[in-house]
DNA sequence: AATGCTCCAGCTGAGC
DNA sequence: GCTCAGCTGGAGCATT
């Protein structure tokens, strides 16, 4: 604490650099929390920022394989709800390996009229956006189930509609549950005959 | 101390309370930590279990919500990965409220034909149970991507793939990454033009 | 499905013992949780109790030596405000290992005339109960510094002002600070010349 | 990520400034980690390094009062284990403010002979560094229990062994326990003879 | 070197 | 709305 500073003092150094050290810290880890302070007086769910946050933390590849033995083990216990297995944990209950990271359209090559092209996603996106842009709604969303292409549309409309100048809209805030009944009662789905397929189509998709 | 027990101490009264009271906790805590140990040591993936548990803690109309709502986020950061959106966020995104909760088939009558009764569900997860006895591939599954009974063959499949009798597949455990390479690099999705469509249709499904 | 229940699923069986277990876990927690708040709505100052428990879990040997090395710390970098070291932090300085173990009054022996036999702590405890109840002060303990009874004293009396019967003394509590200074600029000690003379501020245990 | 930067995406603002900050502090924190490690491997024991820093977060009047009350619980149950309550927990149970906060030594003008200078206790704190320079023991403090200025001196004698130029001294680092006992079985004080000696003069001061 | 364990910090849910 | 206790996930550590 005096010149070079604490006379010598091992430990007093230790204990000094660590302190300035987690001056720092809390004051980035206010600011982080500011940040999000200000996301929820905006309407945004923190909660599933932090989700979000921590889904990219990931590599895409550990996330879609924490995804498919999730999935995997929701369908053992009779949780699908409805929405089938993905693609990827088909690939590796198939034993295939992770993604054979196939730049070309090789599993859609049975449509064989087109075999879209990347590019088509950006315009997909594209499209997606101004359909936002017009007013238009999530539902019209032109491509059916299976294409690519949907999600892009998809990412488009979301992106636009969550953008600057729009309020947040209200479906992405959370609404306070009211303390649900705490328990899906999927276990009984086994027993019981009627699966609450209330799910229905999970992600079916109309035919455009 | 003397009698009763601790001679009219009230604090200490509560401290032994209590601390009874713990060492009751903590040995239902061993049982769980010892049940987890035996499923990791059968194959399983123990954090995909907690996980699993954290979602039955929820009731399925939580679930739904925050499912909705953490799809739309990825959506709007461009981190679909070629999953379009489901049916349950779609309807959020339209102002619809939470789930008509139709347990006849009300939005699959546009099949104008057959109107699954739920029974429907229980063959098709038999099915796919059958199936998996036969030593068919989770790709066997005969219902197109939008059809109810996708999901409940897939259950079956897996219920019975994860029966007892038969060895924990390797597909549901978790091989270590290696250390992935930290960041997916989504954001670049924007930009670039090549979207990692590998993921292409994510639970598309070939029509059998 | 149906037999000893779970149709022979592997998975769905352990989730749901776990899910048993914790149903238990979580039933224990409540039962300590509604202890405490009756501990709270008493006047008890939860957050010692929890100190005190944690205190309670080590073995006296193991809180003897973490709390001579951190004292030595403290001293280390000027913060013993006024406190002098403990002795067992002296022993362990002067390379002796651990503690003796002298049931009898090895160290006392300077004492020349009373090698206060054990029945003395026990007599003093019942005389600081007594003093307690003829509403004598805690500054009445008649024992001086040095001498072993002196903390017997004080326990008969602490023990006897929470006994039931009585209202938990106002000095048990825990009154709001008020949001401190948050630095005691201790290290200010080897500037300053007066330190906290009193003494007290021991230390507790890690605070959880 | 493009213009201002990202496409007026106020979400994906939102997440990438937070990532940003994470990563900041991701990096103050690897930084205290090895600061930390560098201390271990120097021979100090990081956990109760990390004590000490949890001391110094609070103010010291609050790190009085929690003491005040924990020694208090400890007293009720009787686990004081030879250890007298200290003078600001006694203030406290005698209804005392906080502190009386008197800057000159009031507390000691009972002394009739030497009402010690503040002065006097940079000069201990200098006898005890130069009593370590010369090899003497801990165990030589020159000074009284009740004096003030034995704090000091072990502050200077601790100071100085732990300086830079020395090892750190092996009572420094924490032997392994190798697993306690599990309970001290102070409830034991009652029968067992062992006054737990150490106490000798913890902080005592006044004769009664 | 790999595995399992222990410990810590950060986050989540409940209470005031 | 804020704080606090409990808890889960991650990291370091010891062990084989």
């Amino acid at each position: 604490m005096t010149a070079g500073h604490n006379g010598g003092n091992r430990l007093l150094g230790i204990v000094e650099r660590i302190e300035e050290l987690e001056a720092e810290k809390a004051e980035i880890a206010a600011q982080i929390s500011d940040e999000k302070k200000g996301a929820k007086s905006a309407g945004f769910d923190v909660k599933a920022i932090n989700e979000l946050l921590r889904e990219r933390r990931m590599s895409k590849a550990e996330r879609e394989e924490r995804w498919a033995i999730l999935e995997t083990y929701r369908a053992a216990v009779g949780m699908l709800d409805g929405t089938p297995l993905s693609e990827s944990a088909r690939r590796r209950l198939s034993g295939e390996e992770p993604k054979p990271e196939t730049p070309d359209a090789s599993d859609t090559d049975e449509t064989p009229a087109a075999p879209p092209p990347p590019l088509d996603l950006d315009a997909a996106r594209e499209a997606g956006r101004a359909a936002a842009r017009d007013g238009k709604r999530i539902l019209d969303n032109p491509f059916v189930a299976g294409d690519p292409r949907r999600a892009a549309w998809d990412e488009g409309w979301c992106a636009y509609t969550g953008s600057d100048g729009m309020e947040v809209p209200p479906a992405w805030r959370r609404k306070k549950p009211g303390k649900g009944d705490g328990k899906g009662g999927e276990s009984g789905a086994e027993a019981g005959g009627e699966p609450g397929q209330g799910a229905s189509g999970e992600d079916e998709g109309e035919p455009e």
